[in-house]
DNA sequence: TACCGTTGGTTGACGTGTGAACCAGTTGCG
DNA sequence: CGCAACTGGTTCACACGTCAACCAACGGTA
C-alpha cells in the first residue's frame, strides 16, 4: 500500500474532500427525506418522476430508465412501495408484457410535501456556499469526467 | 412537484451532473475493484485502513472511527470478512471489552495487488480530466460544504 | 468496596441493492 | 404460418446498511 506510486498531496487532499462531501451530503438529505417526510430516497426518486410524467403514470421500464436502475431493483421496490399504497401497478393494455405505474393520492401528497423541504434542504446545504464561478466550475468538471467514464466502459 | 419554487437553470443543471457524476464514479470504481479484485469497496477500505496500520492491527473502534461506521455496521463487515480470512478478531489484551482486527496474509495479497489498480482507474476516471485550479476549486468547495453540514446537524 | 453510568461490541429484524435464472408476451424471419 | 430470439418483468439467493436492544467490561464516585 505504501509503497506503490500514489496521488499527490494535493490529489489526495482533493480526492478525499470530494468524496467525503458527498457522503456528507447524500447522508445529510437521505436522513431529513426519511425522518421528515417518511421517505427514502430511492422513494422520493420514484415518485419525483411519476408526479412530473403526464397522468402520474409511466411504463415500468420507462421509470427504470429515467433512474437508471437495473430492472430487478425497479420491480423489488416498486413492490414494496405498491404494498404502503404509494403507487398502483397494473398490466399495460397496449403491451401485454409491460406494466403501467401510477402514482396513487398518498403518493402525491406525500411527494407534494416533500419536495420544497427537499429543495430547500439542498440549498443550505450545498448552493448558499458556493458562487457563481464555482458553480460553474462543478458543471464543467462533471461532465468531462461523465464523458470520459463513457469512454473507459465502451 | 412542477408549481414548488426550484431550482434555477444554472443550479439545476449543476446539480444533476454533480449527482450523476458522483454515482457514474463511484459505479465504476466499484466495480472495478469487485470484478478485478474480488473485493467490495467496503473491504477494500477495510483492508487500506489496516494494511497502513502499525502490524497490520488495529483496535475495532478506532477502524470504525477512520471509517466513520456505524459500529453495528462494522461489526457485521468484519463478521463477513473473518469469514472469508481476510482478517483476524480477537479480544483486545488491554481492554477486555474491546476487539483488536488484524489483517491476515491473503488480505495483504489482496490490498497490495488491488492498490494500484484502483489508483490507476482514480487517475483515469477522474484527476486526468482536470486542471490544477480545478483540483483547487473542488477542494474549497468541498471544504465549504463540510463545514456547512457541520452547523446544520448540531 | 459497591454501584451506576459509560464504552466497545454483538445480535436480530428489516429495508435495500445485485446477479442469475426464469417466464410470458412480442417480434422477425424462413 | 411457425418458431427462434428478444423484451419487459418477477423471483430467488445473497451481500450490505441501519436501528434498537442487549451484554460484558470499565471507571468514577459515594
Amino acid at each position: 500500500m505504501t509503497e506503490v506510486p500514489w496521488l499527490d498531496e494535493g490529489e489526495q487532499q482533493a480526492w478525499r474532500a470530494l468524496m467525503t462531501m458527498q457522503d456528507d451530503l447524500a447522508e445529510f438529505l437521505d436522513r431529513q427525506i426519511r425522518n421528515r417526510d417518511g421517505l427514502s430516497k430511492a422513494d422520493y426518486e420514484v415518485l419525483a418522476h411519476l408526479s412530473e410524467a403526464p397522468g402520474g403514470r409511466l411504463r415500468s421500464f420507462r421509470l427504470g430508465e429515467l433512474l437508471r436502475w437495473e430492472k430487478s431493483r425497479l420491480s423489488q421496490h416498486l413492490g414494496r412501495m405498491e404494498n404502503r399504497g404509494l403507487v398502483i401497478r397494473e398490466r399495460s393494455l397496449a403491451d401485454q408484457r409491460g406494466a403501467d405505474v401510477t402514482i396513487s393520492r398518498r403518493g402525491t401528497d406525500l411527494i407534494t410535501a416533500a419536495a420544497p423541504r427537499h429543495v430547500a434542504d439542498v440549498r443550505a446545504a450545498f448552493f448558499d456556499h458556493l458562487t457563481a464561478a464555482e458553480l460553474q466550475t462543478i458543471t464543467t468538471i462533471a461532465g468531462k469526467v461523465k464523458e470520459g467514464l463513457a469512454k473507459l466502459q465502451p
